[in-house]
RNA sequence: GGAGCGGUAGUUAAGUUGGUUAUAACGCCGGCCUGUCACGCCGGAGGCCGCGGGUUCGAGUCACGUCCGCUCCGCCA
């Protein structure tokens, strides 16, 4: 039992006092971050998750609490009582408690620390390895604090504004029926139905529709969600999604509203306007021009397709790659600012990892070329120059492979040479939503569904549902911003008939519907409204709202890129006693 | 499943063609100091060079394997 909280309430956070609080008896609470021992005069930063504010131990002002602020140690956790004091002219600019002091009358050592293994502050080179380690520590930090508190103001919001919107909050399972198809999920071993596992849930859609069908109209939750697959910057094996759905709405309405929290969020959190309604671009625009679904607008730099002109260029490589399907897309970059010849020489390492190669040419005057494509005969040289807009000065890319595989590599090869160049601009926020994509995903013949099976395809296309799958566009929506999609979502299926039609199109045998998803066309039996909803990565919201580089920055306990997490040590083995009780044999072949 | 980068005091890094006692900065410990705020000055301690075996008279250094972390491709309906 501490006898100075039984005696003090804390007065102020560390952030909190200004010039105009001179004179005034505060008590303080907080971790040492540093101190300055001047023999008869010591100075303590004291620091709480509002700020820090300078304390002064004196021996002439009170020579036993000296005696105490002469022991202190980084991160030890204090709390004070003390008279507010003007520092005069001698003003500290970098702390917002600058111009005051505060001066120790009394103090209490909630707590010593150990010698942290590194320092708490932002500007930190530590790996971020020993970091996750200390992860308690590594959110001392001010940028972490700031990151998780606009985190919590984003989920503040959210409830409001949607609350506001006649949302209603509610729960879904986590722990689900393992349906195949899409991401892989995480299973949980059930003791009680030896041999049988639960998934836990990659998304609350099906429960979501099926709210929709119970007659709710309105729902949202912000829910945790499970994936079993490849970890990045980017993404985690669990995270947060802000899950969405409405009844009796279309896209216009649906985009409205979710436009109508998204400015919100952006206007309460950063004081940014951000002018709705988003820009719409079609999949079929975002591919031709940017070669991804998510493309960042603050770099204005353009693809385009040459494969016709190239059919007929005489080079070897590109009418290669076209003859096996392939296409070839260009990249024209601006004479200015300069693209020096170390980027150039830096793109093979690059464009590797895409499993592509990429060749550049110089534009001359009366558009020749120098550097690479030597043969590229003159007639298809000049339609490329067109096609692409180049003018003299100008460095042409060109990827020549499967579309899928070119788009992505000059797509990425867009981005690459912007970040170089300095041509994406930093500050702006460049929202959009990603319309018309696809309804199916066709690879070797093989039809899937591109978002899942329950996405409607547009009104206009159901038609071309039995004769040519491939070209049904979906009504789906991504948020895009800066290049990064955000959430997603579309218009579902709620008439049995067209969901018959698309399983069929998808290859799902009646039988297979049945098993996987029979409680669902059961319910659509009975009523369904029209309905659709959204998704929106909180944590990607978050990460990009607080701008921070990594996922890591917005959640507090992170895992690392194999899924681990280093401050538990998880995951771990178990006993044999665990594995029996749930009748698992592991296998003796474990690559371990 | 694949590619690349990294692992040396508490932390961040240096470490030459393989060769005496493995350096530095910050941090830490002790001493001095009343105006610092990246305090200053003097002194000091601190190492399984990720791990394993291999080549060698000799390995932080070379080759191999392995573990861990990061970035990326595939993957993420």
């Amino acid at each position: 039992m501490s006898a100075f909280l039984a005696n003090h309430t804390r007065t102020h956070n560390c952030g909190a006092l200004r010039a105009t609080d001179a004179g005034a008896q505060v008590v303080l609470t907080g971790w040492v971050q540093s101190s300055r021992d001047h023999g008869k005069a010591v100075f303590i930063d004291l620091r709480d998750r509002d700020g820090k504010t300078q304390l002064v131990f004196d021996e002439a002002f009170d020579p036993k609490a000296l005696e105490v602020g002469k022991d202190l140690r980084s991160e030890w956790c204090i709390g004070i009582t003390g008279e507010v004091r003007s520092r005069g002219t001698m003003v500290n600019d970098k702390l917002s408690t600058g111009a005051i002091e505060v001066w120790v009358k009394s103090i209490e050592v909630f707590s010593k620390s150990d010698t942290p293994p590194f320092s708490i502050e932002d500007a930190i080179d530590t790996n971020e390895q020993v970091r996750l380690k200390y992860r308690y520590l590594d959110l001392r930090r001010p940028k972490l604090q700031k990151s998780l508190m606009t985190r919590s103001k984003i989920t503040r919001l959210t409830r409001q504004y949607l609350g506001d919107n006649n949302f209603l909050e509610m729960e879904t399972p986590f722990m689900v029926k393992y349906t195949p198809g899409g991401a892989r999920n995480f299973l949980v071993p059930s003791r009680l139905n030896p041999g049988e596992f639960y998934a836990l849930a990659e998304s609350p859609q099906i429960f979501k529709q099926l709210l929709m069908v119970a007659g709710f109209e309105r729902y949202f939750q912000i829910v945790r969600c499970f994936r079993d697959e490849d970890l990045r910057n980017d993404r985690q094996p669990e995270f947060t999604q802000i899950d969405i759905e409405m009844s009796f709405v279309n896209e216009a309405i649906l985009q409205k509203m979710m436009e109508g929290l998204v400015t919100k969020l952006w206007k309460e959190i950063l004081d940014v306007d951000i002018p709705a309604p988003f820009r719409r671009m079609t999949y079929a625009e975002a591919m031709a021009k940017y070669g991804v679904d998510k493309p960042d607008l603050r770099c204005d730099l353009e693809l385009c397709e040459v494969t016709e002109a190239c059919k007929t260029s005489a080079f070897k490589i590109f009418e290669d790659a076209i003859a096996a399907g392939g296409i070839v897309k260009a990249l024209r970059i601006p004479a200015n600012p300069a693209l020096t010849r170390k980027i150039l020489d830096g793109l093979p390492d690059f464009t590797k990892s895409f499993g592509a190669q990429c060749a550049w040419v110089k534009v001359g005057e009366g558009g020749v070329w120098t550097g690479g494509l030597k043969g590229f005969a003159e007639s298809a040289r000049d339609e490329v120059n067109r096609v692409a807009g180049a003018h003299s000065g100008d460095t042409i890319l060109f990827v020549a492979n499967k579309a899928k595989v070119a788009n992505a590599t000059a797509g990425a090869l867009r981005l690459f040479i912007g970040d170089k160049l300095g041509l994406i601009r930093k500050g702006e926020w460049q929202f959009m939503w990603l319309i018309d994509p696809p309804l199916f995903e066709i690879e070797d013949g093989h039809v899937a569904a591109a978002h899942h099976p329950f996405t409607s395809p547009r009104a206009e296309d159901e038609e071309l549902l039995e004769t040519a799958p491939e070209r049904v566009l979906a009504r789906a929506y991504d948020l895009v911003l800066n290049g990064n999609e955000v959430g997603g979502g579309s218009i579902r299926i709620h008439r049995s008939d067209l969901q018959s039609r698309v399983f069929a199109a998808l290859g799902i045998s009646e039988e297979h519907r049945k098993a996987k998803f029979g409680f669902l066309l059961d319910a659509f039996k009975y009523g369904p409204p029209p309905h659709g909803g959204v998704a929106f990565g909180l944590d990607r919201l978050a990460m990009l709202i607080s701008n921070s580089d990594s996922l890591r920055d917005v959640i507090a306990f992170p895992k690392t890129q194999k899924g681990s997490d280093l401050m538990t040590d998880c995951p771990t083995h178990v006993s044999q006693k665990q594995l029996d009780e749930l009748f698992i044999q592991l296998k003796p072949d474990l690559p371990i």
